[in-house]
DNA sequence: GAGAAAGATTACCAATCTGGTAACCATTGA
DNA sequence: TCAATGGTTACCAGATTGGTAATCTTTCTC
């Protein structure tokens, strides 16, 4: 169905709920699972790759939790993606153009670079700043008007 | 890695192939399967389809082959595509926003809906009349240019 | 220091998808 | 009738995916 990833789906989630956040505010990873509906022993993996890939901060132990590593404004949709499912790329002939023997002439492998640098220009344009900015925009509307209880952001316990 | 199956690159270049076929002009897929580097088992599935699309017509029968069903110019690549991908969608929310509860309120959703409405426009938008030319353009300039012996489209046997 | 609360890492699993092969059927022209 | 074609189906091995679970490591609190 040529869709993104489960991970990948959950990841911006994580790090949309962390650009809500406030400065120096921390969350665990279980109140994000919980909230954003993302499995509880799935939710691990996700957040040790966001760590690993330098997107967001952990803090070990009791009163640990997560917190994004760079401003929201500095976080475009584009690198959640692509640390969960590599390089964008349309077709195996964008990344290694060589090793199809058809493609010094082939149109369309020039449709799939093409294709591929505007899907990846489109995502890298989409920040995290205007993402939370457009949620607590939702948020303050209130209920009544989405149907839809607005999600909690902080993680006031 | 998130990429388009071998099936669509496949069919796009056989859609190709056919393209630059003269009007009336027939052509096996045995011959396309040589010519453009497709396993010639598995061609047969993927010719199967495009004509049940309707992309392609198809002569069964000693001498028999395959031609367009319609004019070069009114074949996107977006058709080709989703005849093989399915309705494209980068995230499952994009066609069933009511199966996430969050959706309502999420701006990712409204992203995930805006890349792939970009990108469908960008697919929708490369016809096979203009990659044809294309081709043709690069198989004017000669084999020595491209490093490349130029694609041989007539399959006058 | 003990214990609880976190994140980190690893192994494992079932289900699905994918690319591909192969066999056979159906149709048609010579 | 026979060979050449496309059509259909069954099958397969390997990779991927989404997910669970167990265990380790770090840190705070008492």
């Amino acid at each position: 169905m040529f869709s993104l990833g489960r991970q990948t789906d959950y990841a911006a989630r994580i790090v949309l709920h962390l650009s809500c956040l406030e400065p120096g505010e921390r969350v665990t990873a279980a109140q994000i699972a919980q909230m954003r509906l993302i499995p509880g022993a799935f939710i691990k993996r996700i957040v040790s790759r966001l760590s690993a890939v330098g997107l967001v901060e952990t803090v070990r132990g009791s009163r640990g939790g997560l917190a994004l590593a760079r401003k929201p404004s500095e976080i475009s949709l584009l690198e959640v993606v692509e640390a969960f499912e590599g390089p964008l790329s349309l077709n195996v002939c964008v990344e290694k153009p060589g090793e199809c023997p058809l493609s010094v002439t082939c149109p369309v492998q020039r449709t799939w670079v093409g294709a591929t640098s505007n899907l990846r220009d489109y995502l890298q344009g989409v920040r995290f700043d205007a993402l939370s900015a457009a949620m607590a925009r939702d948020a303050a509307r209130g209920p009544a008007h989405g149907g839809q209880k607005p999600v909690k952001i902080k993680g006031g316990s």
